[in-house]
DNA sequence: TGAATGACTGTTATCGTTATCATAATTTTG
DNA sequence: CAAAATTATGATAACGATAACAGTCATTCA
């Protein structure tokens, strides 16, 4: 009935067919052009176009599919409470799939409420959602993309997938990432160099790979350059700006107040701005601040974050890209060998937010 | 043969035949127990749901699809540079789909480069799309929802369409908004009772309708209260961070600097704040500074600001609920009336940003 | 008891596309 | 120039579900 009442609203959309009987020939020389499979003579292609522009035809995907071919639909699951990270990556997967003609699905889990980071997943639902008859891939950014039980059910129903993630994993090589440990650590010589000797270190939350691999590139950086860490200077966030905020109170409260904080990323030290202002500690003069990510919020709060340039679109861009070609390549069943991990360019971008400790005695 | 191999990766999906063979009955009379349509035995109900289990069927929607049902997938096009409002709405649409369990398309136009708004819009792609063979309706947010132009290729293809949008269209009844008018009204008496009298505003881009009815308000709470509104005072933003920033640097500039900015969402609010700090002017002693939105960034900043809460997320859900209801009345023909536009409230919050004029002759 | 009613179930055709196989038209080759 | 190879096209049968129609029962009623 629904169909009949929207054929009703509009015209009927054209098919394969009425292309067929305009240009005088079977459905299936039609479909070997749309295709580009199998021989055809050019002046047949040329009448079969005419045909399909005169008729303003487009492919029925679903009998496409249905008939065995692809979707050309993507899924992307979101349960990632940092919206801005997710939503940048996001409009990077938007984008090339634009370019190459994939359609994307979106899809939360979780709830979102709150800052809370690792919400109850639901995987009778993920289990449906994961569907070869609907999909074509699954794009995975973090954490979920951690998640070893939605992983195997992706494997299992024979779906690629790509994750956006910090850590290889044996049986999914597709894999979009930064080098956390190495920005990290170059992030932390830089503020060594400016003088400082009391870092102090805002961790992420553990689901998150990048947490761990930035801690570590931090902590090699102070003990490449001989200084300390004490226990002290340690503190778990969760990547929202009120966890930042917090453990940036308690920092301030220190005997030994650290001159520098390095956040593990820009929403956290957002928060340590404001903690920081709350008590009238002035940025960058008395306290130096670093994120990571170069998320938006870091330029937009003042002073402006020195942070580590992540590029959240180009990472979006790349694991669709990346699925596609995956999946091109398995069709056509020709073993042309790529690269499954896309190792992407990150870049310190020092802004207002660092300078040199005042009390620095020696500048370099 | 990419359907060949995904079989021989995974086990093959169970069809409807399986579960007729299974049960010992045809595929139609299983249709029947799924879409729970004509009489079915009970006896024979409870040897099909057994089979359905036993077998793991899910009906194959593109299947389903073809055969003249609903695709239960959704559209919502992205096309606001600011991101962080738009995933707010976006992950309440995830919710609502995820609770009646469609699912969601999305794809984004335009460029989101830079933070201008209006990238040029690509009708073509858009065209294909709008494509009634892969979704049942359509979601739009501000301020894709105000094109003339793709609305007409939504309504002639016969397709449901909700916009979020602060403005009624004659032919699209479907919508979810706030009253913008009242609400910023409201917020505007509420900094006149704290007796500012020199109150500017920075007004969002005329591509959405809320900024209008926002400036509205603003502008008739002031005349209603008796207070001036130079045009000095009126100045055009973007809805970016940036564009707040270089606002309220002219606007302190002026001669008779105002004791309070009305910022026409939150992140040009947070701009001012930035350019306040830069130009050493307290806040909220010297300036306060309200915002509209209570988005994320409202609580990131410090301080915090005072704010119009707009319940992003319901909206989402909301116009998610809309839609379905929509498409489930035409469906079953019934002329079931309801609502067609959806009014949620909206609540002033007062935070830190706002005070008392310290010169302020009279504390009311 | 025979016909009529209604509950229950099966058969067939269809949605729009493509895979597969078959056939016709053309070219190449020895 | 005939046979072989190649190119170009068509016919048929899926893909998995449902709509429409056609039966088969078991009751109910006159």
């Amino acid at each position: 009935m629904s169909t009949r009442r929207r054929q009703a609203a509009a015209r009927r959309e054209a098919t394969i067919k009425d292309v067929a009987l305009e240009a005088g020939v079977s459905p299936m020389t039609v479909s070997r052009v749309i295709n580009r499979k199998g021989n055809v003579r050019q002046s047949t292609i040329d009448r079969i176009e005419k045909a399909i522009a005169k008729v303003d035809y487009r492919p029925n995907i679903v009998a496409r599919r249905l008939s065995g071919g692809r979707t050309y639909q993507l899924l992307t699951i979101f349960n990632n409470p940092n919206v801005t990270w997710t939503a940048e990556v996001l409009i990077g997967m938007l984008h090339a799939c634009h370019k190459i003609g994939y359609h994307l699905l979106i899809e939360g889990v979780g709830d979102y409420e709150g800052e809370a980071v690792g919400a109850p997943i639901d995987y009778e639902a993920l289990d449906d959602l994961v569907d070869p008859s609907r999909i074509d891939g699954v794009l995975l950014p973090p954490p979920i993309c951690f998640d070893r039980r939605l992983l195997e059910i992706i494997v299992g129903k024979g779906l690629a997938c790509v994750r956006i993630a910090g850590r290889p994993a044996p049986d999914l090589p597709l894999r979009v990432s930064i080098d956390n440990f190495a920005a990290a650590y170059e992030l932390t010589s830089y503020l060594v160099s400016l003088g400082h000797e009391n870092i102090a270190i805002i961790r992420g939350p553990e689901e998150f790979a990048a947490s761990a691999l930035r801690f570590e590139g931090f902590a090699a950086a102070l003990r490449d350059n001989g200084l300390p860490l004490p226990d002290c200077n340690i503190k778990a966030g969760n990547f929202s700006v009120q966890s930042g905020n917090e453990c940036a109170r308690e920092l301030l409260r220190l005997a030994d107040r650290p001159t520098a904080i390095f956040a593990s990323n820009d929403e956290m030290a957002a928060g340590v701005l404001a903690a920081a202002q709350e008590s009238r500690v002035s940025v960058p003069e008395q306290l130096s601040v670093a994120g990571f990510d170069d998320a938006p919020i870091a330029r937009s709060v003042w002073p402006k974050l020195t942070t580590v340039r992540q590029p959240l679109r180009t990472m979006g861009e790349q694991s669709v890209e990346l699925l596609a070609r995956h999946i091109d390549n398995s069709e056509s069943g020709n073993g042309d060998e790529f690269r499954p991990h896309v190792l992407l360019d990150y870049e310190v971008k020092v802004r207002q937010s660092t300078a040199r400790p005042e009390t620095a005695d020696t500048p370099q």
